[in-house]
DNA sequence: CTCCCCCATAGGCAGATCCTATCGGCCAGT
DNA sequence: ACTGGCCGATAGGATCTGCCTATGGGGGAG
């Protein structure tokens, strides 16, 4: 059974008559002419099958099965009015949950430091956190699984949306009585990177400029390869904000600023067909204030 | 807030979007072509002022507001469906509250013969009894507060039907051991009325002839008549079957049948305007199927 | 690089809805 | 008994909404 034909509008009507027991009163109630209102209720009896009003010379009566049908009709017209107001009532930005991914070597160490102040700039929005590498934060900002992902390559998927949030410089991490050169020499050997998957890998290969790895030798993540360079295995890259968190190990490992320049962009991706653009802007721009007093405060 | 604008077919269209997470099959699943689908979904969402869905290439995400608007949007039309079904399930006959008023010297005397058929020709029928005068009933008729009515005065109402349901013979009611002559003599003094308003005294009036009583003795009700008869106060007629109920009493009281022709039609009212006029015609011819039996019963 | 999928847009048509004007029945005051 | 007023129904024309087919345009897959 379908509700063609079946209109709010006129069950509207309908009311109006069992209140005002008066076509005429009850068509200026609404906004109508008497013949207009009239022709409504009657489609809309012969649309139901139910005769709910019986007029009589002089007055209108309500049938018993009209009293029914009037008082499910008001029901119905009393959820549609909420509807209409619960869906226009202003909602407060992001509200809801709200999907955010990063990739492992960033998540961990920058979401700590906007995470709160997110809370107070988006009261509403109730953070879901994930980890996952940048070909996963693409497939999930594109199927919906995801609302916004923190990662560093470049995407050029037109679909999504990129907004910069900052620049994460690296650092030198090697024990600290061996200072290797940088930029490294021919096949150096002592560099050391994540396995493969990790955006990080690639960015580290690229500053190694021309005298890049094999990268035979590698670790699952920060803290593996930091642990790595403690046990003297050689050295390699830590973006910044992953050295401010791990720290140095007394003895075995420190971190050695570089030129400028050298580190990754962080972006932030979403969805170009988001509706909340606007407030997606307003988050990143968020982020922006809020990523570089942490780069700083790690004292590099 | 007016809900106009706001369609439950609209609504539909929103839900099989959702259902479906495609706008070309909604589309067909609802019998319309894609682009009518695709403009009522985004009319909807612009009378909201909520975007429901994201359109993501190749796939349609549902917004977390839209999540809410579809939960309520499913519970309004499924009430929408529920209101159809009922308003269009075939309902019994006269069923619901019944109000049958009826003339104090006919629904004592009439009622206990019809009410059991009546019960088991409309099951559904709730009968509620009421007893008054003509011109109260007439009026309760005509302000909805009665749905029949039954008395014996011809109304010449024309928002009124009548329908004639039998003939109620008078009989002569008097003293066994005074037989008055039928019809009185002039000025029969000895011919007790019922007091003002009751038709049955303007009928009985009638049936006097030109000899008719000043009626200057009255009595409030038929038992009281009687008791006035018994005390050998004069004599009276009486309704068939108010004699038949009311009953001799043995060597004051006995009732004598009169010429044939002697009594009045009673007759059952109802608006013109009813819309369950084809039942009420049922209703009418079932008690002329009942009425005559009793009468013939009580042995007169 | 091209074909296909999918939603959006454009233009025209048909039905629904509303309006004003009028009718017909009932009622009340003269 | 007559007449003016009230009330809902009907008639006819204007307008609007909703739907259709055809097409556009962006994105994805072979």
């Amino acid at each position: 059974m379908s509700l063609a034909g079946l209109s709010l509008r006129d069950l509207e009507y309908l009311l109006a008559v069992a209140e005002a027991r008066h076509f005429g009163r009850a068509a200026t109630r609404c906004g109508v002419s008497q013949p207009a209102l009239s022709a409504q209720v009657r489609k809309l009896e012969a649309l139901l099958g139910v005769t709910v009003f019986e007029r009589a010379p002089g007055r209108v009566l309500v049938t018993p099965k009209g009293e029914a049908v009037l008082a499910r009709a008001a029901r119905l017209v009393a959820e549609a009015r909420a509807l209409l107001q619960f869906a226009r009532q202003e909602e407060a930005p992001l509200a809801g949950p709200f999907r955010l991914g990063a990739i492992p070597t960033l998540g961990p160490y920058l979401l700590p430091h906007l995470l709160r102040p997110m809370r107070e700039a988006f009261p509403a929005m109730r953070p879901v956190l994930s980890e996952a590498q940048t070909a996963q934060l693409v497939e999930g900002l594109r199927s919906g699984a995801l609302d916004v992902a923190l990662c560093c390559t470049d995407v050029e998927d037109p679909t999504l949306t990129t907004s910069p949030v900052f620049f994460e410089p690296f650092l030198l991490m090697h024990p600290p009585d061996e200072m290797p050169a940088w930029p490294p020499q021919a096949d150096a050997e002592e560099i050391m990177l994540l396995q493969e998957g990790h955006c990080l890998r690639d960015q580290v290969l690229a500053a190694c400029g021309p005298a890049a790895p094999q990268g035979l030798r590698h670790a699952t993540g920060l803290e593996m390869l930091r642990h790595m360079v403690a046990s003297g295995e050689g050295c390699s890259l830590m973006p910044a904000l992953a050295a401010a968190a791990l720290g140095p190990i007394e003895g075995l490992v420190t971190y050695t600023p570089l030129e400028a320049g050298i580190g990754r962009e962080v972006v932030m991706l979403a969805r170009g067909s988001d509706p909340r653009g606007p407030a997606l802007a307003r988050l990143a721009q968020l982020m922006r204030q809020l990523a570089p007093p942490p780069a700083r405060a790690i004292g590099v």
